[in-house]
RNA sequence: GGUCCCAUCGUCUAGCCCGGCCUAGGACGCCACCCUCUCAAGGUGGAGACACGGGUUCGAAUCCCGUUGGGACCA
């Protein structure tokens, strides 16, 4: 890359509902470019549509990129404090003679475009009102952009290379609406300007709008920035990533149990790639990522793998920070009381837990029998394994094992095998129960591990109590 | 409907820009086997793709054209 303008780039969200995991790739690729180029990212709020924008969807961003660790440094700036400033560019092309007023009304406008689409016509304004000289009485005009109409625009996409627009199809764009409301096109394009924005990185959808904008900085006189576009996420039925596709809102993959790192890993690998490689750290990613390997087709979502990514960071991860998540947000939701499990023992837990659980959701499900003082064991499980048969057994098991002076790992296999022998067992038909027992499930960590978890009192009383159970 | 974008295993992708090293590589998922006190994890192996049709060329996944399919935008 050539540029000798600092890199400034912005990720700039509608705040009309969750942060959505389309955006959040697009604002990790911004986050990218900026760290990359040790330039600037800057979080703006594009919020001029006042009727569907929420103080609360604004929260949930913030939330969401801070959860991440997708950290701006300019901002949060909201269009709805700056419409001053829209109001006086748009003074500026009417004052120029590069934007006019158009009296014409959205409906007349949309049954205008509904005949031209019926008539397989360009649904195109017809720019009646760009020659207007007066106003027509009783009505509030739209402002519209006098935009070239010979001629070609060119984007220059970093990502599409040169994307060309014939202006004769291009209409007039509107820049104020007759509600006094500037437009998208407008608002993008005097804060990109304004804010000095070098690399534009958006999704696709607003390819279509770039020539457009490029005709309004012409008009302006800015320079334009750089643009890339990004495509689209989509669904497994390649519709666009959707709620109904199930959770887009990066919020619910927190609830869900997902490590950030794990939702960002995922997300840059959908659409960028460097070589074969498919674990990225942040800062790796940083290191390695080009829009040059930006992929220009769309992807679709797939669950699987970013299941799979959470459960390797969760197996790789530190112990004690997934320790200490799992206690005190996905564990105290369940259970207040587990808030009070020391350190280390959740520790051991975890590293019990860590190969198992493909979420820290799952983890917590998991961990229940080892918080909790008492469990019940699923009946199935008991009626299966929990038998007349493997009671003596059990017993004297039970009788070993409390005749343990320590009761750590090392010291349990020799009771374990001594039983087996006496007995006449395999491994597998002593461990069962003693599992179910212990755990109340057929699955678990290993028995030796299990037993040290819950400790020699916890582990008594659980077999004393399966072994009450069984009766004769 | 118009305009624009896109097209390698089911999915994410490498390779494509600078044709031959591609009998197309990796990853997720799937299947089998190994390991094994259960479940995982791990290990080994397997099935699985250049959308189609033309061209250019000694040679095309790679370049060109068309078709088909998908997507986006049109206060």
């Amino acid at each position: 890359m050539t540029t000798t303008n600092p890199v400034r780039v912005r990720f700039a969200p509608s705040p009309t509902g969750h942060l959505h995991i389309g955006g959040v790739r697009t604002a990790l690729f911004n986050y990218l470019f900026a760290r990359h180029h040790k330039g600037v990212f800057i979080l703006r709020i594009e919020d001029t549509d006042t009727s569907r924008s929420t103080d609360e969807s604004i929260h949930g961003i913030l939330e969401g990129l801070k959860w991440l660790g997708l950290n701006w440094d300019e901002g949060p700036f909201r269009q709805t404090d700056r419409l001053a400033i829209y109001r006086t560019h748009i003074d500026q092309l009417l004052a120029q003679g590069q934007a006019y007023h158009c009296y014409c009304s959205p409906d007349e406008l949309d049954a205008r475009r509904a005949e031209a689409m019926a008539k397989k016509q360009t649904p195109k304004y017809d720019g009646r009102c760009r020659d207007r000289k007066t106003p027509i009485p009783g009505r509030t005009p739209a402002v519209r952009l006098k935009a070239p109409q010979t001629g070609q625009t060119v984007v220059k996409d970093l990502i599409r290379g040169d994307v060309v627009f014939e202006n004769s199809q291009l209409d007039d764009l509107i820049l104020l609406r007759s509600d006094g409301n500037p437009t998208y096109n407008l608002c993008v394009v005097v804060d990109d300007a304004e804010m000095k924005i070098s690399h534009v990185i958006r999704g696709d959808d607003h390819l279509n709008n770039t020539p457009r904008q490029l005709q309004m900085y012409e008009a302006f006189g800015y320079p334009p920035p750089q643009f890339a576009h990004v495509s689209m996420i989509l669904g497994p039925d390649k519709a666009r990533l959707s709620k109904r596709h199930g959770a887009t809102s990066t919020l619910v993959y927190r609830e869900m149990g997902y490590l950030p790192e794990a939702l960002l890993n995922y997300l840059a690998r959908l659409g960028w790639s460097s070589g074969d490689q498919e674990i990225f750290s942040l800062h790796e990613m940083v290191e390695k990522f080009s829009l040059d390997h930006v992929n220009s087709s769309a992807a679709i979502f797939n669950p699987d793998k970013l299941l799979w990514l959470n459960s390797h960071y969760i197996k790789t991860g530190d112990t004690t920070r997934l320790a200490l998540l799992l206690r005190d947000h996905y564990l105290a939701e369940r259970e207040p009381a587990a808030r009070s499990i020391p350190d280390d023992q959740m520790i051991r837990i975890v590293k019990a837990l860590q190969e198992r659980a493909k979420t820290l959701a799952e983890m917590a499900d998991l961990s229940m029998c080892y918080v909790e003082e008492e469990i019940n064991p699923e009946p199935a499980a008991a009626a299966k394994y929990l038998t007349p048969a493997i009671k003596p057994a059990l017993a004297n098991l039970t009788k070993q094992l409390s005749a343990l002076p320590r009761f750590d790992e090392p010291a349990l296999p020799a009771a374990f095998e001594a039983i087996i022998a006496a007995h006449q067992l395999k491994m597998a038909q002593l461990a069962q129960p003693v599992r179910v027992a212990l755990t109340g499930r057929t699955v678990s960590p290993g028995i030796y591990e299990v037993l040290a978890l819950l400790g020699k009192e916890r582990s008594l009383a659980r077999l004393k109590k399966a072994l009450d159970s069984i009766g004769g």
